[in-house]
RNA sequence: GGUCCGGUAGUUCAGUUGGUUAGAAUGCCUGCCUGUCACGCAGGAGGUCGCGAGUUCGAGUCUCGUCCGGACCGCCA
């Protein structure tokens, strides 16, 4: 036996037993008549002591230990006389009375400790040693925890898990897919999936009412620090339920996580159209947790003679509360942050409303106090308040509005990390066009149904057509999203006519699909949560790769592996792709 | 495909206007130390300044290229 407890277990309780430990050295204190061992391992830290006087040769050994050598230790656990507060075992230690060297280390190229000295290249690319640190190991354990609960809460719900595969077919639509040669079929390639989106129809259709699969999907696409190449979702689908009902489920599932795992009741999520999410936040993923909407002035503001706002499609800003005595310096911080090529806004317009009730404003030569005081009339804004106005071409300047009043969230300290609030937003276009192809795409994938009042539109005006799609958002995230799906083979074509497919592509890329609508599909929907962003938002951290165990960078790369690699000439021929 | 930031000791960083032998902290090694818990004290080792060109009497510092890392835009049905 190895050992037969834990260095997060032992406290006064436990004094006078004898206890088998294994562990890693965290770090030791040589006193010269006394040694003092930290021994870590997953469930905490135990103090270990030596003594000159009670065995020297014992107590050299353990001055010889280095960092992160595995060692087992046997002795008894004693009351220390000074006491540790600040450690869960610090009232406690282990008089060693035998040492045993499992594995020495060599020195770690950082300090395994919370406040590491290792940057974010090296400790990538010693993962293994990374996650020993707290933060990763318990990002780790929470993600554990977190699957765990989404499974007993769905279990609970009559959902079942079933595997899809992983080898597929490639699809023109949507994202780029990673690709696996044949070696069977020389020429010829499996997909990975970018998402179990037709097999969990056809289980539908196969009548498992409630499913769901904690799954890998793989997308070809560049990296974000929100984005990897292989990502977990939570896929979820269920059969003869409307949109309110798939809400209803995954509210209550998202609640039930947050309670079970973060202590956090969430508040019911509103619903908000995709229309009045764009208006009032820019953003179909609007932060919530903070008010500053957007207020739109362009017929007000045109018409005085001054060109920007004349010329421009929209004039819209945000109101930031108790900001009118902002200095210049900080007025041309903002102006430089929407000037950055990313946001592209060409200058921004501020009017101060003075507490004393005066106005000042980087319009005064073109309105007159009483005018911009009306504008302050729009925005229902008080003395002590602060308008930032910007203008131009209508989605560019709703996007750098968007970006600037989370800015301004940021910098009031509106966007609290501890405040969590979800929202759902609805009623989405199902296409989008796009200029540089010149075609229409869905918006979310071709699989989501129009609203039945639209069909008939799909075919004469497809912009205007609306989609049983809806996203769900917490704090500005997209954590979910999903549709109630097509399960009519004549809107599925017509569909897939509209997106610019021949009958004969529809037929050969998703023929199975439709084929299988013909046999008895139930009306069907669902949606799918991205496990890492979840783990993520409730981790408070911006990053998903902190709750990955073995993530890419952002290059795609993992640079602890050094993949992607180049293969053997031996394996390119055996898979047909090279021939000499 | 594009924009920005970074690369100097094992690690994290500093390095002035281009100018003598490139520094600090931490880690590492050695010695001393019997109640430490970021132990303390004394000493020591440790550098292809990412790589390659160029400018210059002289380059860690300036220019160009390139590689690597990070953030973002495009992209992500």
């Amino acid at each position: 036996m190895y050992r037969n407890t834990t260095c997060g277990a032992l406290t006064l309780s436990d004094e006078g037993k004898a206890v088998k430990l294994c562990g890693w050295v965290q770090r030791s204190r040589d006193l010269g008549g006394m040694t003092f061992v930290d021994l870590r391992d997953r469930y905490g830290l135990t103090q270990l002591v030596f003594n000159m006087d009670t065995d020297a040769a014992l107590c050299q050994a353990a001055r010889e230990l280095g960092r992160e050598y595995v060692i087992q230790v046997s002795g008894k656990v004693a009351e220390r006389s000074n006491k540790n507060p600040n450690l869960p075992t610090g009232d406690i230690e282990i008089l060693v009375s035998e040492l045993n060297i499992l594995n020495p280390s060599l020195t770690p190229p950082f300090t395994i400790e919370d406040d590491t000295d290792g940057g974010e290249e090296i400790r990538m690319q010693y993962r293994y040693l990374d996650l020993r640190r707290n933060m990763l190991k318990n990002n780790i354990t929470l993600r554990h925890r977190i699957t765990k609960a989404v499974r007993d809460y769905l279990d609970g719900q009559g959902f079942i898990e079933i595997e899809t595969p992983v080898l597929i077919k490639s699809t023109p639509e949507g994202a780029r897919d990673f690709v696996v040669p044949s070696r069977v079929h020389h020429g010829e390639f499996y997909a990975l999936p970018q998402s179990p989106q037709t097999f969990k129809q056809l289980l539908m259709v196969s009548g498992f009412d409630k499913y769901f699969q904690i799954v890998k999907c793989f997308r070809d696409e560049d990296l974000r620090a929100d984005r990897q190449p292989e990502f977990t979702q939570i896929d979820c689908e269920m059969s003869f339920v409307e949109e309110a009902d798939v809400l209803e489920t995954f509210e209550g599932m998202t609640k039930d996580v947050f309670q079970k795992i973060a202590g956090v009741s969430l508040q019911d999520f509103p619903r908000m159209s995709y229309e009045e999410a764009m208006a009032n936040y820019g953003s179909d993923k609007p932060d919530i947790r903070f008010g500053m909407t957007f207020v739109n002035i362009t017929d007000q503001v045109q018409g005085k003679g001054f060109n920007v706002f004349d010329q421009a499609a929209i004039v819209a800003g945000i109101c930031a509360e108790g900001c009118a005595e902002y200095s210049r310096k900080q007025i041309d911080a903002l102006t430089d942050f929407v000037k950055r090529p990313q946001i592209g806004a060409k200058g921004l317009v501020y009017i101060k409303l003075n507490p004393d009730g005066s106005v000042k404003s980087s319009i005064d030569k073109f309105y007159t106090a009483d005018e911009l005081k009306a504008i302050g009339d729009a925005f229902q804004a008080k003395p002590g308040d602060l308008l930032l106005i910007l203008a131009g071409d209508k989605e560019q300047t709703l996007n750098a509005l968007s970006e600037l009043r989370l800015e301004m969230g940021n910098r009031l300290g509106l966007r609290k990390p501890d405040e969590f609030k979800g929202l759902w937003v609805v009623d989405f276009p199902l296409f989008a066009y796009s200029e540089e192809e010149g075609r229409w795409h869905s918006r979310h994938h071709p699989f989501t149904s129009p609203k039945k009042s639209d069909e008939a539109l799909i075919d004469t005006d497809p912009g205007a057509v609306m989609a049983n799609a809806y996203d769900l958002v917490i704090n500005g995230n997209e954590i979910a999203g999903g549709s109630i799906r097509i399960h009519d083979r004549q809107v599925q074509e017509k569909v897939f006519s509209c997106l610019g497919m021949s009958e004969q592509e529809a037929e050969d890329q998703f023929g199975f699909l439709m084929g299988a609508f013909e046999y008895g599909a139930p009306p069907h929907g669902g949606l799918a949560f991205g496990l890492d962003r979840l783990c993520a938002i409730i981790g408070g951290t911006e990053s998903i790769r902190d709750f990955i165990a073995f993530p890419k960078n952002n290059a795609a790369r993992d640079t602890m592996l050094d993949s992607p690699s180049v293969i053997s000439p031996e394996q390119l021929k055996e898979l047909g792709i090279k021939t000499e």
